[in-house]
DNA sequence: AGCACA
């Protein structure tokens, strides 16, 4: 074992989103400085693992011998803070076991014109919506999908190509994140994950208004999980089963676009106090809301083989 | 690789 254990969890202090934000100091240090990474980590690795943090804009990975520096740009210094104290400690890599140490940096990244650390041959398309959009995040850490350029085929938690290029929505044809119902839950701002971790999620259901989440060790703890899960838009509620050695947790929704954002956008979401490192999400097979259906379909208080004739629909 | 509760 050894785990050093990944010590504090930074609880995410939303950055201020009624605060003057982009504008307010312009020489601020909003640039963090990252070290620890395995020495084999892509730059691509560090844009991945904070593009979608709130306020993020540009990425770069330096190697000082075999020793990687990550230099990431933020809106705001508030926004560079809050990604640093959650990379903080953080274990990147469990196979080597590398932790993460977050600085902010002496002085900002250089971006050059065009490039946000999206890739160096950046297509022009959203890069001017891409750091406007950032800005927006300070309000409420909106789904990523939303600025998503995503052609139809996009998706979000297939880090890793599919090999057999197994598409389990292939016949549902995600709707595109269509603005999320109201959340129901409004004052409180999700607690951002420290990371995300590459996941596959081969077998999953149809997309249904109740998610459920797997890959939680033993050690999961609930307050964490709801930490993370309450604060999104459309929670409703949230229920936790300890199975032995692992832990599973269903999530209600206010309605399946919900899930649907919540399902892409947290998948593979590092759990610090999981001992599995990243959750996965799947949609539930019994979603909440159906009991009626499930009723009729056991004939509970009848004879039980009776085919109920559809008499009306 | 684990799907409960109504």
């Amino acid at each position: 074992m050894a785990t050093a254990g990944p010590p504090h969890y930074a609880s995410w202090v939303p950055p201020t989103g009624h605060s003057a934000p982009s504008t307010a100091g312009v020489d601020e240090v909003r640039t963090i400085f990252v070290l620890g990474f395995p020495p084999d980590v892509k730059e691509r690795e560090l844009q991945n693992l904070l593009r979608w943090w709130p306020g993020y804009e540009a990425s770069q990975m330096n190697f000082k011998g075999d020793q990687p520096m990550g230099f990431a740009l933020f809106t705001s210094a508030a926004a560079a803070m809050a990604a640093k104290d959650a990379l903080q400690n953080l274990v990147f890599d469990l196979e080597t076991s590398s932790t993460l140490r977050a600085e902010m940096a002496k002085k900002n990244l250089y971006v050059k014109r065009g490039v946000t650390g999206m890739g160096t041959e950046t297509p022009p398309f959203d890069q001017s919506k891409r750091l406007r959009t950032a800005g927006d995040y300070t309000s409420q850490y909106a789904p990523p999908g939303g600025f998503a350029p995503a052609p139809a085929s996009w998706v979000p938690q297939s880090y890793i190509p599919p090999a057999g290029s197994f598409d389990p929505y292939a016949g549902y044809c995600m709707p595109p994140l269509q603005p999320v119902a109201q959340p129901l839950v409004t004052s409180v701002a999700p607690v951002a994950p420290a990371g995300y971790v590459p996941m596959q999620n081969t077998k999953d259901n149809p997309p249904c208004n109740t998610l459920f989440v797997g890959n939680l060790g033993e050690s999961t703890n609930e307050a964490e999980l709801r930490g993370i899960f309450s604060g999104q838009p459309g929670f409703r509620q949230m229920k936790v089963l300890r199975q032995g050695r692992s832990t599973v947790c269903f999530i209600e929704f206010a309605d399946v676009n919900s899930a649907i954002a919540v399902h892409n956008n947290l998948q593979g979401a590092i759990v610090m106090s999981s001992d599995r490192g990243g959750m996965r999400l799947q949609y539930s097979k019994n979603p909440f809301g159906r009991k009626k259906e499930f009723m009729n379909n056991h004939q509970e208080n009848g004879a039980p083989g009776v085919p109920t004739r559809d008499t009306n629909t």
